[in-house]
DNA sequence: CGGGACTTTGACACCTCTCAACTCTCGTGG
DNA sequence: CCACGAGAGTTGAGAGGTGTCAAAGTCCCG
């Protein structure tokens, strides 16, 4: 359903009685692997950024949080992914204590029950991202779906700011900086988006775009 | 957790009463993506594969299933990937209308949950075998996992039987028959491990096979 | 205005994909 | 029982894409 690895519900969680709601500046970690799982997040605004890594040191970015979306899913007592904010965030967090033990919340366990079968899909729907061969089809239809998503109309011309710099697009699509950004310029030569700064990405020719990301 | 992206629970799903047992031939499908999803199963023995295509025809193998793991989540209302068995296979259906509706079975739910949250941990490591480059890392991850959790001691070495051709190895790790292929062919020639058949493979050296892993 | 981080571009080696031929396996039928 | 054939797997050669290393360019913020 939505393109980027964490659940967007159709509202917030209205169960479970809210919480403490914090904010975070960009830069900032909102939990690390390993950490001990006190909490269960909800984005309120802001962007927020996921990442695991490998024995090796590679960085692998599994997914961008929006508004709308869950991090700090209870699987097991720890977690298993570093977040971080992009953006100057806020999030209200929901205690895990309201979750197991004998005054558990049922509707927030329907939330969180729905949350995660739609995440499911979401990660899915990174695979199938990552299944296609060439960096410019990767690039495209991660832009595809940011635009789906996060788009804005801008003077005519569907919009999007990314608030990530490009090692992380890199991370996320499994490829390297320099390759997003080789890839980044043929699809500005191809005059399927325009580049509005580093950040602000414009689309010219959804049409086009959609073929090179369904060409490879 | 487990290696693969289907949830392997500690246990069976106790709650919802049963449910009819199904068995499947080798090859046979048990769903296709965009069938109403009328059951969650729960794989009792044999091995399935869940495939999704890409619009270009790409195929992405999404997960291998093992007895004890669940397929058919319910994300919205119809399947989102293609499932059939590569081994003769039996599996226990839960109606959905358990699941919603009025007569929702509460228990159903809570394993229901917990093999989501599960599933999503599959999915991430599953996300992490592909952030890796070079074939011979994913295919010795690949390997590597498979001894952990179907491996079994023949004659003192730990091994196990791959029930998937070549051709769906290539498509769970993002790649070709040829590369797979390769791979094996270089694995074997390290010393890392041996080919009885095409289908066994025998571990000789897991520290080695764990490094061809961890290096690229 | 200056400095540092990020981005872009270039050159080159290596890997992987593609296409093709060959081998192997195994089930079938003569 | 053996021969055959089809499907699967392996191996080879060549082209293209991507990772790596290096340098230049750009942007942003102090």
């Amino acid at each position: 359903m939505t393109a980027m690895h964490a659940i967007r519900p159709h509202g917030t969680l209205r169960a479970g009685r809210p919480t403490a709601l914090r904010t975070l500046d960009a830069g900032e970690t909102l939990f690390r692997e390993a950490d001990a799982m006190t909490h269960l997040f909800e984005l309120r605004s802001g962007v927020l950024r996921l990442t695991r890594f490998l024995e090796t040191g590679r960085r692998q970015v599994v997914a961008f949080a929006y508004p709308g979306d869950i991090v700090g899913f209870p699987a097991g007592r720890l977690h298993h992914s570093d977040c971080e904010a992009l953006t100057p965030a806020t999030v209200a967090a929901h205690r895990r204590a309201a979750l197991d033990g004998p005054g558990a919340d049922p509707g927030l366990h329907d939330e969180l029950r729905e949350a995660a079968l739609a995440e499911i899909v979401a990660l899915q729907d990174h695979l199938m991202l990552l299944a296609r061969i060439g960096a410019r089809g990767k690039l495209a239809s991660f832009l595809l779906h940011l635009m789906e998503n996060q788009g804005t109309l801008r003077d005519g011309y569907m919009t999007i700011d990314l608030p990530m710099p490009r090692a992380d697009i890199a991370d996320y699509l499994c490829t390297t900086v320099e390759t997003v950004s080789r890839a980044l310029t043929q699809l500005r030569r191809s005059g399927a988006i325009r580049l509005d700064g580093i950040q602000r990405v414009v689309l010219l020719d959804r049409d086009r775009l959609a073929q090179i990301a369904g060409s490879d």
